[in-house]
DNA sequence: AATTTCACCGATAGTACTATCGGTGAAATT
DNA sequence: AATTTCACCGATAGTACTATCGGTGAAATT
């Protein structure tokens, strides 16, 4: 073993993150309930007190963590649906475009379980932030839509790119949990349910005002996604 | 006012049922750790160690909760796709299956919530209960769906069946909550959604394999949703 | 080399909640 | 009418956690 001269700078910052890594794995297993300065502080190595000298309380690690965890989320989905989004007619890319989400939620499984539970749960001081993420996600995937040529005129209009969005992303989750419990062991299957839910919406869209109103003009066979 | 002659069975009912609405209501409010022997009793009307002449902990009250609050959730759910099942071609009611559930959802609000949150809480002592409730909800969906004609022969069909009721349950709850939230006020508008996202869903169990394999064969215009 | 800084420590006061216990009075039973 | 039952009460011991405080020793600064 090679002996470790570290600085008390880099001491402390190497304590912090020790703190947020143990908060994280704590927050996953046992929930906000069980996020407790003394798991904490213990889990990394410190006495119970010494949290007080990295965090002002308990509110200011979980503000910490979740912004850690929801900005790390945000990004990989972001760089999913851009490089879906760069080569459009590919229809193994539609896939990816639903997968690449699917292994980032399974990378990570805490960063989402974390979101949905606060996202529901009034006493958590995590909501707030949590349903703003939710609003993100769904209005970044509204955009991207809208971005596909599914341009929306009326208030009509955008409010159904916003619950395609909305149902979208919340199958995506069900599905990936449904991966981690186990139940759905190939994640190609599951973005391909998801394109064939995207599918359909799409050709909502497709169909005018939505509202049925007699036989709808006919459809292409496999439309690709965009225009 | 007429006098309230209770006899003493008819009194601790009453309390009784008073303990549990004030239980609903806070764990509405305040979520899983707002629920304490504290507020509930007083909320209630009755002194704190009161509370043990009705249930032995905080636990059985939950436990309690979660039984009258998924029962009355279910039977609703149940009742709607039934009624769509009975009248398979017709579209109105097509939309009636997810239009019901919907307002089943935001009739008590406070019931799906408290299955979310409690879902994704490892330290929720309704977890189990929760994932009980969801696998029960998605087997029923998927039940459904082979009662329409979809029947899956292999694992690799069962598996999709359920991936599909998975998603669009998910889609459903989401809808649900963003009307609650008051981000779509028409639950019409939602139903049409979630039929559109069901049709692109159903459009793929009848391609076959559903793995793009070439040009699938053509599809019936407007497809009714049986055989 | 002397002094200062500060990450960490153990001890502890304070807060919130649980769950038990003996007492009480009105309803129920005898 | 006498006795028993029991829903409810206030008091309180016990548990778990938060957050502060003074002390310590090694790193950092002078």
């Amino acid at each position: 073993m090679t002996s470790t001269p570290l600085s008390r700078s880099e001491a402390k910052d190497l304590t912090r993150r020790k703190l947020i890594r143990a908060g994280l794995a704590i927050l996953d297993e046992e929930g906000e309930a069980g996020l407790t300065t003394v798991k904490v502080a213990k889990a990394a190595g410190i006495a119970q007190s010494s949290f007080y000298v990295h965090f002002k309380d308990m509110q200011e690690l979980l503000r910490v963590l979740a912004e850690e965890g929801g900005r790390r989320l945000r990004h990989s989905m972001r760089e999913a649906r851009r490089a879906a989004r760069e080569a459009p007619g590919d229809l193994e890319r539609h896939r990816d475009t639903f997968r690449i989400p699917l292994e980032a939620i399974c990378r990570h499984p805490e960063l989402l379980r974390i979101q949905l539970r606060a996202r529901h749960d009034p006493s958590s001081s995590l909501r707030d932030f949590a349903k703003e993420t939710a609003a993100a996600y769904r209005e970044h995937h509204a955009a991207d839509l809208a971005a596909l040529g599914y341009t929306a005129d009326d208030e009509h209009g955008r409010r159904r790119l916003e619950m395609i969005a909305d149902g979208i992303n919340a199958a995506t989750n069900a599905l990936a949990i449904g991966h981690l419990e186990g139940r759905y062991p190939d994640l190609d299957e599951a973005a391909d349910i998801l394109v064939a839910l995207s599918r359909g919406a799409l050709r909502l869209l497709r169909s005018g005002s939505g509202r049925d109103e007699g036989p709808r003009p006919p459809e292409p066979d496999d439309p690709a996604l965009h225009d």
